[in-house]
DNA sequence: TAATTCAATCGTAAAATTACGATTAAACAA
DNA sequence: TTGTTTAATCGTAATTTTACGATTGAATTA
């Protein structure tokens, strides 16, 4: 998604798409879940639950920082991260409003 | 995403990534919003609308289509796409699911 | 200090996505 | 039948995404 694009489309638009892209992947959804269930949030932990090479991993968590779900704190020579509740309470929000559109349907036609 | 990694993920993650993936690009999410607040849903106008080639919105559509959020009927010449709400409807309990994950927190670390 | 551990970053390759113009095919109109 | 309209598909280029191994840098341990 180029910058230069961004007037056909409004704020909410983009915001909503960049949110979507970042469970675009299933090992960004499995790191998400894994976050959420486990008491432990160690990068090395997530690197072995998922599955996939470390640098991957690490590049997953860093889009998912980029867009503010996740924190990452720095333990040691171990970093941990966690969910970033305040945005993801955003992202549901937002995420939600556009899902519901069908109860608000004006469309009547096929 | 490839066929060969499902291993690594359930059903299910792979399935929210793709319905994800579905709003993750903001001429697919104005679609949507489109075909839920007009009255029309032909295809020629949709183009219109978002602003983009021809064969894009076509592209689009197409995606659209393959993960069933719309269904396409033809009428003459041209063709009328509306929200196949039993689908929509689908998306919205797996993806609110996954959205309110956050309500069972059991992770305490960070 | 030297060796070790952990995670970020680099470099790179393969695949997927996005976008467009051109062409095709189907339905309709003259 | 011929021409027109509409949307799908084709071919292609540019960009982005995904993945990995190797390297780096920071913090800890011996």
């Amino acid at each position: 998604m180029e910058i230069t694009k961004e007037n056909k489309f409004t704020e909410e638009q983009t915001q909503i798409a960049l949110f979507a892209k970042a469970f675009g992947h299933p090992a960004r959804v499995k790191i998400l879940q894994y976050l959420f269930e486990s008491k432990s949030c160690v990068c090395g932990d997530i690197v072995e639950e998922i599955g996939l090479a470390q640098s991957t991993i690490s590049q997953h968590l860093k889009e998912l920082k980029k867009i503010g779900l996740i924190q990452g704190s720095v333990d040691g020579t171990s970093v941990c991260y966690c969910i970033d509740n305040e945005n993801w309470t955003k992202m549901k929000n937002l995420l939600g409003e556009f899902f519901d559109q069908d109860h608000e349907m004006k469309s009547d036609c096929c």
